[in-house]
DNA sequence: TTGTACGCGTTATCAG
DNA sequence: CTGATAACGCGTACAA
């Protein structure tokens, strides 16, 4: 089993030393023509290429950006990874892949392990538990330490560094605004419990909505979703939370989800009811997944960009890796994603 | 901003050699008690880690494994990279992610990107465009230099390495059996160009299951689709031609999809063409996504456990890059996960 | 008990 | 034009 040929071997096997090896494959002028020719002909026989460990102990830079997510199998996640992979490499950088699996200890655990001279900064959304337990030490040590964060979606004002979010008061006040336009006079409100700030922002946006509309928000009609449990279970109880909300309040002609699955589940009970969509409920959910757009009927949703969030994330922080005045005041700026509303067939 | 502490600063604080830091935070027993004490207290004081570069650049191994594939906003392959990170940071690894983007090209910069020191071996899964052009000099070649390879879900018998796959044709025969069983007589089958190898499988077990029911395939009844094309183009022509299998073939009772997108993309032309399923005709695709779940009605579906795919992957590899015995004759072996049937409301 | 020297692979600097 | 040396951070064999 061949190891990879270094500089070295290439200096022994050509009998000069091995800076002279290290100029000629640079194409130094310090090195004569002739030695160039025969070093550069030797390496590209045996395929040299400089050993990426040995330029980042070097450099003490790796060119490799950590990122963080709680979950990989979510259509939201995955898209801003590939945002961020897109970007990466476009600037030479590559993407090492961290799942904290909602567990503030795997959170912690993994960032340790990058944070030890894998990575040159981080980009990571926080996991529940992190959020729920409000401990963001970790964030402010690996900080301090001078490796820069660059978080995005779930974020917390506790953490001071660059963001990237997405305008969920805007997406979901629109999004219920659309309702409201569409004649609905009831529309519900299914969400998660608040310690998740992107659930409260969705809250906040739809209430907010209807303050405009002179609508009076009832408490009755908004349902809050515990989704800490098992993935199963968690569905089972949701249908039928769902159900009891329908069944005590039949005047609902609207929903608004906070995520694609609360309003599959919606429109799946409101199916069972008997009630047609549109036309008896129309259903209006959150995020950019798959689900929305295959269901029957494909689903109105408030699309995230998660692609654009995961580019813009990797070019604040590279922009930060790679400025050079260190002395400069740091600076955080916190971007904000616009939504869009995706008009599909559970809206009229 | 402060850098991370080194071994080199703490002896200069103390007075005392680097060496004796190092071994006194190994707990060596050369080391007085005195001074142990000391040097443990300063590096927990300043949190010292050891630095990962300098130590991977020391031991010739990096104790990361990279993975390539071809897309990953695809629940399959987000579900084996699951696996993959589990096993992987259990035993003590990182994961880096390269997208080849089903480009050959992006499949070769990635893997000369991640193959020179970064990583200690490989698990990737082909591109399309690597599988039409039959070119497999990157994977020989990185293996020539002593990198292992693990092969998942797309392989290729050119290729010498270990190989994690799904068992495709049987997959597709119990499917195909199924239906048969439920009383179809006339079964469409919904599938891919021949190059991608997992489609021809599938398309085998399909035929070899109505031949041992004795039942004669037909040309007309079997729909191949070029899937090269732009996703949403593709969906559009997807439709299109299904709904002329479906007019032109009215005795058609049961589909086997080799995917998700085109068991769903079935049962939606189904629909608009007043067909019931599952009385009118039962549908099965193949793979893990949440589409079957969630679709209405939900799909059957033949089942291929990416999770456990990824998991096996990485053992493979772990031991390979950890078994000592560098001289014993390669011995490369293929595992084959076996499917599962999930079934759902799309079948009787 | 502590310290020195070396090597991992590379590049930059300086001396020849 | 070429080569020796130092440095990046670490661990360890060996010397003191």
């Amino acid at each position: 089993m061949k190891r990879k040929i270094t500089l070295k071997q290439i200096a022994r096997e050509l009998d000069v030393s091995i800076s002279t090896v290290s100029k000629a494959l640079r194409n130094s002028v310090e090195i004569s023509d002739d030695t160039k020719q025969k070093v550069q002909a030797f390496a590209k026989l045996y395929n040299y290429r400089p050993n990426n460990i040995a330029l980042s102990l070097k450099n003490r830079r790796t060119n490799t950006i950590g990122i963080i997510i709680p979950e990989i199998v979510h259509h939201f996640f995955s898209k801003v990874i590939r945002g961020v992979e897109l970007v990466a490499n476009k600037r030479g950088y590559n993407v090492i892949v961290g799942l904290s699996n909602e567990s503030f200890a795997k959170e912690v655990i993994n960032m340790e392990m990058l944070a030890n001279g894998s990575i040159d900064g981080f980009i990571l959304s926080m996991s529940k538990e992190t959020l729920q337990q409000q401990d963001y030490h970790h964030f402010n040590e690996t900080m301090s330490q001078g490796m820069p964060i660059v978080m995005f979606d779930r974020v917390v004002s506790d953490v001071n560094c660059d963001k990237v979010i997405v305008d969920d008061f805007n997406g979901a006040k629109n999004a219920v605004k659309k309702l409201i336009n569409n004649k609905c006079k009831s529309i519900a409100l299914i969400t998660t419990k608040d310690y998740v700030s992107v659930g409260k922002l969705r809250t906040q946006g739809y209430l907010e909505a209807l303050e405009e509309s002179k609508m009076i928000p009832q408490s009755e009609l908004i349902l809050k979703i515990d989704d800490s449990l098992d993935y199963e279970v968690h569905l089972e109880k949701l249908e039928a939370e769902i159900e009891q909300l329908f069944k005590s309040n039949e005047k609902i002609d609207g929903v608004f989800a906070v995520n694609e699955l609360y309003a599959l589940s919606a429109m799946k009970v409101a199916r069972k009811l008997g009630l047609d969509i549109p036309n008896d409920i129309q259903v209006i959910g959150f995020t950019d997944g798959v689900l929305s757009k295959h269901a029957t009927p494909s689903l109105t949703t408030v699309s995230q960009h998660a692609q654009q969030m995961g580019e813009k994330a990797a070019d604040l922080l590279i922009n930060k890796l790679e400025s050079e005045n260190d002395e400069e005041e740091e600076r955080f700026q916190t971007l904000v994603i616009p939504t869009e509303l995706i008009e599909r067939e559970s809206t009229k």
